[in-house]
DNA sequence: GTGTTATTTGCATAGGTATGCAGACACATC
DNA sequence: GATGTGTCTGCATACCTATGCAAATAACAC
C-alpha cells in the first residue's frame, strides 16, 4: 500500500513551494508557464493528484450533491439518475446516494448524514420531504432542487413537468374520443404530481361538462393500482377510460385487465399514462401516454441547482416543462385526430 | 447563511476541550458519563455534528463508496443499486455514483475521479474496466469488488450468480422440453457474465450430444437482440428455442416474435431468460427466466467489501451465488416437470 | 500515609490543501 | 536613479477533526 504522494512531495521534487504546487491545480490562480511545466511533470511523475476531501475542507465546497431518492422501481428515475449523475459529472460534481426506503423513514437521519458530508446542493427525488427539510437545509445554506415533486409554499425549488397541462391533454383526449365514464387512478395525494395531474384532468372534465366518474388512489404502486382497476371493473357501471398517473401503474392497470379480467384495450377501455417510460413503447403495451422529457428536466434541475450555488439568496424557482401526448394504442384515438 | 458550528464551538460552551467533543462522537474513546452528558447537551443546542470531510481526511477513511456504473436500462440495476445503498448506509457508508456511459469511455478520467475523492472502496456494475483499474487501486491500497462480472486473473474480488450452472439448468431445461434446434443470444463476449452463461449452456448440450444450433451477440442492448430473433427465424432452419442472456433482451426478442413475426411463445418457439427482472413476472411476458438473487449478491459484496477494508492485504474471492430456473410460461415446460 | 493502577482530560500536532500577505523581481516611465 | 506597475513566488496560517502523550485525578489496597 504505497504512501499517498501529496503536494508536498510533488514541491519537493519539483524545488518549488507547496503553494507553488496548489496554485497549479486551482484554475484562475497566477503561475507562470515554466513553474506550471515544472510542477505538472513532477506530478506526473508521482501520480499525484489533489485531494478532494482536503479541498473540500478548506474551500468550504465539496462538490458532492445529495441524492435522496426512496425506491427506483419505477423506471423513470434511474433514467433520470443516469442523467443527472453525467451531466454532473461534467461538471465536475458527483452525486452522493441516500435512500430513504419506500415509507420515507428516518428522513431525520438522513438529513443529517446528508449535512454530515457537507454537500454543495441536494436534490431529491420520488420523495416528499417534510418542512424540516427546509428549514435545516437554509439553516446550513444548502441549495435544494426538487426533482419531479414541488412542494408549494415551502421555498425550494423544483422541477417538474407541466403536470396541471398534462392532465387536461388527458382528459381532452379522452373526451375527443367519445368515452362517457372516464375514471382517473391516481398517485398519492401528498405527491404535488398527483394533485396537479388530477387537477389539470379534472378541470378539463369540468369544462366540458363531464363527470370524473370515479376517482381511485393507486399510490404508485403496482399492486395498489391494479386492484383499484379491479374494483373499478367490477362496478355495475364500469369505466371506459381510466386515466392512471404514471406508466408504472398503468402497466400493472393494463396487465390487470387483459390477463385477468380477459378485457380488451381499447375496446372495452382506453388507458392513458404519465411519463412515457421505455417500456410504454414497448409493443405489448403500446401505452398512450404523457411524455415527461427526462433530458430536459434534468439540464433545468442542475442548471437550477448551479445557478444557486452562484447566488446563495436566489429567489427559489418552480420550473415546469412541458411534454407532449405520445399517441399510441392503449386508448381509442378520436376520428381524424392530428397531434 | 448561518456560519457552520464546529467542534471548537461545542466545546467552548460546554467548557471542555475540543479534544474531549471529538471524543464524546468517536465510538471507543474514553469519556467519562458526565462530560459525554455536557457535551451532548451543548452540541444538540447548537445542532453540532462532526464534519465527515474532516473526519475523512484525518482518519483517512472517507466511508464512501464509489460505485462504477455504464448504463441503468436494465431494470436487474436499479433494483440492486437502490439495495446496495441501503445496506452500505447502514453501515455508515454512502455511495458516490460514476457514469461511465454506454462505450466505457474516459474510464481513465473516471478512475482519476474516483481516487480524488479518496473513496474507500469501489463496487462496480454492468461494467468492464480493463486491467488499469487493477493497478491503480492496488496502487492506492482501494478494495474493489466487481458485482455482476468477473475479471479472471485481475485478482479482484468478484461477485456473481453461478453463471456456468444457470447455463447448464438453461439447456437442461429446454432439451427436457424437446427442443431440437435450440439457440442462444448472448451478452458481449467481453464480459464473465455473457461467456459463463454460454460456457455452461454449450457444456450441457454437448453432454446431451445436442448441437448449439445458432449463436448470436446480442451485446446486452434490446435493438441488437430484436434483429438477431428476427435473423434467427429468417433462416431456412429456425431455432425452436431460444435462450436469452439476459431478461432485458428476452422481453425484447419476446416482443419481436410475437409482434413482428406473428409467432406464439411458447407454441413456435420456447424463450429462456436471465435475471428474474420484476418484468418477468408481468403477465404480458411471463418469462421463465434463471434468477439472479439480489439480495444475496448484495450481501455478498457489501461483506466482500468490509472484510477487504478490515483486511487489506486480503486475497481476492471469487464468490457465486446460484439462483433458482423460475419457470413460468414463456418455454415449454418438460412433461411431468416438478423443480 | 505511600504506592500502584485505571480512568479521564487537555495540549499539541497532524492530515492535505488553498489563500492573504508581503517580498522578490522585472520592466517601464519619468 | 527613483518611482510606479505588474507578475510570480514563498511564508504562514486556516479549514475541522482525531489522537499520542503526558498530566491530573480517582480508586483502591496495604
Amino acid at each position: 500500500m504505497a504512501r499517498k504522494v501529496t503536494s508536498q512531495d510533488v514541491a519537493r521534487k519539483a524545488g518549488v513551494s507547496q503553494s507553488a504546487v496548489s496554485r497549479v491545480f486551482t484554475r484562475g490562480a497566477s503561475v507562470s508557464p515554466d513553474m506550471a511545466a515544472r510542477v505538472r511533470s513532477a506530478a506526473d511523475e508521482l501520480g499525484y493528484r489533489p485531494n478532494a476531501l482536503a479541498r473540500g475542507l478548506i474551500t468550504g465546497r465539496s462538490r458532492i450533491i445529495g441524492l435522496v431518492v426512496a425506491y427506483l422501481d419505477n423506471p423513470f428515475y434511474p433514467d433520470a439518475i443516469e442523467k443527472l449523475s453525467t451531466v454532473l459529472q461534467a461538471q465536475g460534481y458527483h452525486l452522493l446516494i441516500f435512500t430513504t426506503g419506500k415509507h420515507g423513514i428516518d428522513t431525520d437521519r438522513v438529513i443529517s448524514e446528508l449535512l454530515d458530508y457537507q454537500v454543495d446542493g441536494i436534490i431529491t427525488a420520488s420523495i416528499n420531504l417534510s418542512g424540516e427539510l427546509s428549514e435545516r437545509c437554509a439553516a446550513a445554506g444548502i441549495p435544494v432542487v426538487l426533482f419531479n415533486r414541488a412542494i408549494p409554499g415551502s421555498g425550494l425549488s423544483a422541477v417538474t413537468s407541466d403536470n396541471l397541462t398534462g392532465g387536461r391533454k388527458a382528459a381532452e383526449f379522452l373526451l375527443a374520443g367519445g368515452h362517457v365514464r372516464i375514471a382517473h387512478i391516481s398517485g398519492f395525494m401528498d405527491a404535488s404530481t398527483s394533485r396537479d395531474r388530477l387537477a389539470g384532468f379534472r378541470a378539463a372534465l369540468d369544462r366540458a361538462g363531464a363527470p370524473l366518474h370515479a376517482l381511485v388512489d393507486g399510490r404508485y404502486d403496482r399492486a395498489t393500482a391494479a386492484e383499484a382497476a379491479r374494483d373499478l371493473m367490477a362496478r355495475p357501471d364500469p369505466p371506459d377510460a381510466i386515466f392512471v398517473a404514471n406508466d408504472h401503474m398503468a402497466l400493472a392497470v393494463m396487465d390487470m385487465l387483459r390477463f385477468d379480467l380477459g378485457l380488451k384495450v381499447p375496446q372495452d377501455v382506453s388507458i392513458l399514462g404519465y411519463d412515457d417510460v421505455p417500456m410504454a413503447g414497448w409493443p405489448a403495451y403500446d401505452l398512450t401516454t404523457l411524455r415527461q422529457p427526462t433530458r430536459r428536466m434534468v439540464d433545468a434541475t442542475v442548471d437550477e441547482l448551479m445557478a444557486k450555488l452562484d447566488t446563495p439568496n436566489r429567489a427559489a424557482r418552480r420550473i415546469e416543462i412541458d411534454g407532449p401526448l405520445v399517441v399510441r394504442t392503449s386508448a381509442r384515438i378520436p376520428e381524424g385526430y392530428t397531434p
